[in-house]
Parts: structure tokens; C-alpha cells; sequence
DNA sequence: TCAGTCCATAGATAAAATCTATTGCAAGTG
DNA sequence: CACTTGCAATAGATTTTATCTATGGACTGA
């Protein structure tokens, strides 16, 4: 088996034809059908059904096909980190949970970079996503938090996953109100006082994910959920619905806006928010630029709380 | 890059040395550093530094082994399946949570098959790696619960890792107690219930990951803390301290023994237990009569409750 | 200094991938 | 019913790649 074969055979099933698929490949059609021949005598299986108005993938073959762009995703992320395909253009890639902070660092490490020519990729998703992007080397870092209920399970998981996680700092839970909403006035607040109010959370970001909010807002105090996938929503809602929504309370005026504020929770619980890296792999300078500015940045949130 | 430029630095690496590396790989030395030197000048870079006391792997290099690794692992899964190699021997891989009536119906498969040489994982795992395992290929099925809290986040997950949910059965929460306990009398019981006794619990299991059973021990009732990672051990403890596991209720007697009971718990929730597969890939004629098995096992358990 | 170890180079050779040209087969067409 | 068309398979030549043997050079340690 080779590589070439696996995107032979992938491109042939795309195009439902030997003979387009040759052109499409730069290849002369004998040499695709004896390319293909191989690889289904090596295996011995047929991936595709011929006949003289082109083929057919067979249910094998599907299979087959399956693991093979599995293969491919793969090496693509090869190519694509390692060949000029992109032409010098500056790539980064990280997963996070849903932290403005994070986004913060993000901004300014592209304002740094100051590159004319890039991708760069924030990819705000949930707990799974992050360690899997991370461990399969989509995402060069991943952010995100432990707590004492999720400590053991997400530890092992990066264990299992060879995963490094370095903490940036520790949180107290907060809860995320409007200016304006009557919970203003509080110094602090406990799960009580947030029963009457509408609770928000995303779909799949932080909140929904793993542990954490979960263990606070307990069968209790569901009854007006609000369920989101974008942040800039969840904070309109938080205005005009005078909702609430359980976070680490690292808030940053500048994005969030003024109308927006941290209130401490009254619960024993605390999150360690950090950064995983993969155990095999040196940091790119673009992520070791990212840890400082990341480190810098949360060093101003440990003085807040 | 070829698979075998792959396979052959990862050797080089794991040796510390060309010379012993293509004895390892049945090759001269000379094709092993050519091989080792294209693949250097296709990416411009340097894998490893040279001297006359053997290699090291530059930072660079040590970059791109994580990526080989990734594919390679990824190539294994197609060598081991479709290759002679394991000379005619059975394989099957299933990923699931920790349910009896999962490892009925793999021990049951195991018996119908009837083959005399096989290979065939049970891995009792939390969701993160059930997922994980489908989406990769490591397993054929994977086995796992919905609840209206985790619903939206694993269908989305399921989703993007092209991965198909169907149900086998709904169950409510049960409390798994010891015959002799003192909870045994009640016919059903509350949280409220519970909190003097010790909660058990998988360090990495379906208890503790994701969300089901931090909804429901919240804060709360969580004073007495036990986390094993067996099963065998959780029901000695769960019979030796008068502890309790929250479980979907699922109970077979003959694989838990008649010193473990099943109560009725009242909360607001429910558990849709059922399985997962890859998208693409076509279900092998052992993973269908899994999935019959555990149809019909499942078919038992609905009359139960 | 001299054998030992290790990687690099050169040139020959074997293996593979790919090419051109052609065949065969079935379906559609006038 | 011959005729064209579209597609895959085969044959044989050719180029490219992989690997081999033999040898060189550089450093190491007795």
C-alpha cells in the first residue's frame, strides 16, 4: 500500500470513472487500472465493480475507503505544515473553550506577527474537540480548564492522549450578569439567588461540556434554559433577558463591553485554567509567542481575583 | 513522502543509528539514507543531525516524527485488518461504556463465532474515547448513553466526527446498592436518600465523564468520595461499605451476582442508552450480529423497566 | 597509529510506476 | 444492422525509483 494508491482510490470513487479520474490525476488511465489492480490484490478485495459505463464502489470497497481518508486527513496535515503548497503563507492553529481571554491572546499575536499572508484558525469548541484536535495535531495548542470534579478524567484523558497540560492561573466560578439586571446590586451570589433567571449557555462550548457547569447548576435550577452557539448572542440575551451564565471571571472590558459584569459565586469549587501542548512535539515559535502572550495576559487576571 | 520514508524514520529515531535501523528493516544502509535524505530535501528540513557516532534527532525532526506517528498509526489499522498478517484471526473491537449487559453480548458474540483463533477488545471506556475510537476506526461500535443534558453536545460531536446514534433502549436512573444495605427496603429512593452513604464511582468511567452523574450529585451530596477503576472492585466496595453507583439500572444477575440490587431513583432525568458508527464505513458481518445481540439483550432489559 | 564504527557517495542492478498503443465490450444511434 | 462512442483491460516499451555492493572519509578509542 502507498500513499499514491490511497488518493487513487479516493479520487476514482469521487469521480465514479477510471478514465476522468486519470486525467484529473495527471496519470495515464492503464496506469491508474493497474495502480488500483494492486492494491486490491495486495488486500485482496475489490473496491470497485467495473463495467464499460465506469465503476461502482462496492460495500467493501466503501469500507476500505473509509480508512483510507482516515489516511489521507492525516498526511494532508503533513503536506500541508511542510510543503510550499501554502506558499509561505503563516499558519496557527488553536482550539479553546470559550474565553475571551483567549481570544484576546489570539488578536494580539496576529497584530505581532504582522504577516501579509496567513491562516490563522480559533477554533471555540468544546472539551472533546480541543483534546482531539490537539492530540491529532490539528491544533498546535489547546486551552482549557480543570476543576476538582474533571481533574481525574481529563488528566487521564491527556495521559492516554500524551498530552502535556501547563496551568496559567486559578478562578473562582463567577457569574456573568447585565449591568442593569436586579442581581447588580449583590456583592456576591449564590445558587439560590439565581434560580428566578434565565440560565445561558452554549451549545457546545464550555459550559455544556464535561463538568463544570453541571456540577452547579444542578437538576435544581434548569428551569429557563437558553442554549446558544455564539457569544456575542449569549451576552445580548444576558442584557435583554436579564440572564446569567457560569464562567471563570476572567472578563475583559474591551470585549465584552461595559454592560457586561462578574459577580462572584458562592460555591466550593474553582477551575484551573491552562494549556495543553502535544507531549511529542516542540512548540512552533508562533505557539511559544502565543504561551508569553497568554501568560502575560492571565497574569493581569490573577491580580483581578 | 511515501509511507515507507515514514516507517523508516521512525525506525532511525527508535534506533539512534542508520546502520542498525536497516538491519532492523532488512535494507542496506546506503537505500536507508537516501530514503532518509529525499525525504529531507522533498520538506527542506533536517530530521536528524548527523555524526560519526550515530544520529540525533534535530527539534525539527522530532516535529515531524509526532506527524509520521499519527500516520502510521493510522496505516496500522489498514495492515492489521486487511493483511494476512494476523493469518486468518478474527477481529473485533468494541468501545463502551461500563454496562453489563455490553459485556453480555460481547461474550455472547464470542461464543457464536466459534472461531479458534480470534482477537477481541472490550474496552470499557469513557465517552471521550468511545468517540474517539468510532471516529478514528480503532473500534467497529461504540456504546454509550443521551440524556437531555449531554444530548445537544454529543449529537454534535457525533455529527462532526460523521458518526450515526441508534437507540436501544431508555432507561431511568437506578441506584445500585448492596443486598444488605440499609437502603434496601425502600422501594425507591431520593438523593435526600443517599447522602450519608459513600458514592462509587469509575475514575474514568461513564459515571464520571461527560455529564450524567454530576447532574445529579451535585455539590450537594458528594461528602463521601470512592473512585475505582473496576468493576469488580466497585461492587466489593458497594457491598463491604454500604455504598451506592447512579447506573441506568441495567442489571443482569447472573454477571453482577444477587448481592448487588437496583433501585428506582427519583429525579427529573432519563438515559438513552444506544450504539455508534462510523458514517462511511459499512458495518462487518461480526459487528451486525453484535448489534442483533445486543438488540435482543436490550429487548429484555426494556421489559424490566 | 590502527582497527572499529558509522554515515556518505558512486555506480550497477533490480523493481516499480508510468507511458503509448491497442483490444474488447457494451450501449446508444442513425 | 453496421457504426460510433465511452470505458476499462492488456501488452510491451520506457522511464523512474528503490535497492544493492563496494568503497571512501571522518571521527573514536585502545
Amino acid at each position: 500500500m502507498t500513499y499514491k494508491q490511497l488518493q487513487y482510490i479516493v479520487t476514482v470513487a469521487e469521480e465514479g470513472n477510471i478514465t476522468s479520474a486519470a486525467k484529473k490525476l495527471f496519470i495515464a488511465q492503464p496506469s491508474l487500472t493497474s495502480a488500483i489492480r494492486e492494491l486490491e490484490s495486495e488486500y485482496g478485495i475489490t473496491i470497485f465493480s467495473r463495467s464499460n459505463k465506469g465503476i461502482k464502489t462496492t460495500p467493501e470497497g466503501e469500507e476500505f475507503l473509509g480508512y483510507a481518508r482516515q489516511v489521507l486527513d492525516q498526511t494532508t496535515l503533513i503536506e500541508e505544515r511542510y510543503k510550499g503548497k501554502n506558499s509561505g503563507k503563516l499558519k496557527f492553529f488553536v482550539s479553546a473553550q470559550h474565553y475571551s481571554f483567549a481570544v484576546e491572546a489570539f488578536v494580539e499575536l496576529l497584530k505581532r506577527t504582522g504577516a501579509d499572508k496567513y491562516e490563522f484558525h480559533m477554533r471555540e469548541t468544546q472539551t472533546f474537540n480541543i483534546i482531539d484536535d490537539v492530540a491529532h495535531l490539528r491544533s498546535e495548542i489547546g486551552i482549557l480548564y480543570l476543576n476538582k470534579f474533571n481533574e481525574e478524567v481529563i488528566r487521564k484523558t491527556l495521559r492516554d492522549n500524551n498530552l502535556s497540560f501547563t496551568p496559567l492561573f486559578t478562578a473562582r466560578p463567577h457569574v456573568f450578569i447585565g449591568k442593569n439586571s436586579p442581581l447588580s446590586k449583590k456583592k456576591s451570589l449564590t445558587l439560590e439567588d439565581l434560580k428566578p433567571y434565565p440560565r445561558l449557555s452554549y451549545e457546545q462550548g464550555s459550559h455544556n461540556s464535561f463538568y463544570f457547569s453541571e456540577e452547579i447548576l444542578s437538576t435544581v435550577d434548569s428551569d429557563k434554559e437558553l442554549v446558544v452557539l455564539d457569544r456575542a448572542t449569549l451576552f445580548n440575551l444576558l442584557i435583554g433577558l436579564n440572564g446569567y451564565t457560569i464562567c471563570s471571571g476572567v472578563i475583559n472590558e474591551e470585549l465584552n463591553g461595559p454592560n457586561i459584569i462578574a459577580k462572584k459565586l458562592k460555591v466550593d469549587d474553582y477551575m484551573e485554567i491552562g494549556y495543553i501542548l502535544p507531549g511529542s512535539i516542540h512548540p512552533s515559535p508562533l505557539t511559544s509567542e502565543f504561551i508569553s502572550i497568554l501568560e502575560s495576559l492571565t497574569r493581569r487576571s490573577k491580580q483581578h481575583h
